[in-house]
DNA sequence: TTAATACTGTACGCTAGCGTACGGAATAGT
DNA sequence: ACTATTCCGTACGCTAGCGTACAGTATTAA
């Protein structure tokens, strides 16, 4: 990344559309709403990078040498046991920020981070990302929001886990994921579905049939389509409406 | 309370033991690592208040009225469903908080929050904590990474309660409780812990009486006595040694 | 073209846990 | 002392989902 570059995109942070970055659009939601000063200080230590599917992010108890500012695609937040199994925790597209425990102090991360759709982010280093923090206060507001909302996303999520059926929870997903990356293909294989969803793949199979003989979706090797988002929300457990509602609520409330 | 006796707190506060507040001894983490200016703004506007069990603190979708820092008893964080089922998602003790929402700048609570076990706390109004917030920079981080832990312990709940069996969740809630609470009595009723574990009241009927008979545990209308720590912790699932290890981790890197 | 791999559909026996209900024992109220 | 309530143990039929396995179809590699 050249200083030019860093300086045409701090030109133009001021305004609120056809902001780029390298040449990259930004879409990240976070970085949009920063005043000028801060994308000063911030943009000079960026770096665009691609994030392939299933390229890990951050890993279970290990170290965050990076943070990433999502720009496309979906980052899964995962928590792994002892025996390999997994569950998804949290969600974060461009809407969101990978590596909040940075935020709030804490070096290693207590969750594994995946691209579970490829896109790409901005990245900064840990050392990086702290030292900013300490200059910028609305970023560092933001972070310790998302952080707040990803931790309300848990706190769904375990009651979810505990009282909802795969069908519901498969849908939610679905719903969930096309409200961050767009469009109505959800590309993922029953395989990492079955992950996220912390069930087995024969389970998500099952369940992914009913939604696909009701005309929800379609599912094809790797690519669901939605066809009827209506009906899909109608399928979902009653978890998808109160986390939109969250953070339909969120937006309002924060000032 | 009597400016009196806010004077006597503050004064006592930059000393690390024997601080009390209007005659009540202070045991909450957060408040004891405070330094002495921050305690002087603080602590002219708390209150005392003895938390009965099963007191509401806060309900959720319902505006925060008042923060506390619980002193003693424990505070139970739950997901409530449409259908009255409930799962617990965090547990606050004295080393905790109540209210982090207002942190991050969130009016509502998402979530539900009792008091399990009675015990006390330290109350501050909503208003009085955002202004004190601006003033109190030690505080602020405090509770920041007091949310974070929130959220990492839900984060492990929401994969526990998919993965784990009633006993499991059962052995890991007693551990916890027991931790924050101290002595070896947990005083509770199966029916409220099957709406902690999101379970059946006779579930929780069966994986105590299998935890009574291997001589873990009595269990006597409403109190559970810890009679074996060490077996108790092999019968939990993972979840309880990950759970403390995020804790003491955090101890070692929060400076 | 052939072989290997990835992805999906399906099937089968099995178990944990559900919903529900009933009875007994301890406690509290009057 | 009597009654009502709270709390715990147990039982029974039922279902979702587990673990596992195998086969079929699409895609990729050689």
């Amino acid at each position: 990344m050249t200083q030019n570059s860093s300086r045409r995109l701090a030109n133009s942070a001021s305004k609120r559309s056809a902001q780029h970055f390298d040449g990259h659009s930004i879409h990240n939601e976070i970085l949009l709403g920063l005043p000028k000063s801060e994308c000063d200080s911030l943009f000079s230590h960026l770096e665009f990078v691609e994030l392939q599917t299933h390229a890990e992010l951050q890993e279970m108890g290990e170290p965050i040498k990076y943070a990433y500012f999502m720009n496309s695609g979906l980052a899964s937040i995962l928590t792994v046991m002892g025996d390999g199994k997994s569950v998804e925790v949290g969600l974060a597209g461009k809407e969101g920020f990978v590596g909040v425990p940075l935020a709030a102090g804490f070096a290693s991360s207590p969750t594994r981070v995946v691209a579970q759709v490829s896109g790409s982010a901005f990245k900064v280093s840990a050392a990086n990302l702290l030292d900013l923090l300490r200059r910028c206060p609305q970023l560092e507001k933001q972070l310790h929001r998302f952080s707040q909302t990803l931790g309300l996303q848990a706190t769904q999520v375990a009651a979810c886990n505990r009282l909802h059926e795969v069908e519901e929870r498969l849908a939610r997903w679905l719903l969930m994921s096309q409200d961050r990356i767009g469009g109505d293909i959800v590309p993922l294989t029953q395989e990492f579905l079955a992950h996220m969803l912390g069930t087995r793949r024969a389970s998500v199979t099952v369940a992914a049939g009913i939604l696909q003989k009701a005309g929800l979706i379609t599912y094809d090797r790797g690519k669901v389509k939605i066809l009827n988002r209506d009906k899909l929300e109608t399928a979902a457990c009653e978890c998808y409406e109160t986390m939109s509602r969250m953070s339909r609520n969120w937006e309002r409330e924060s000032q």
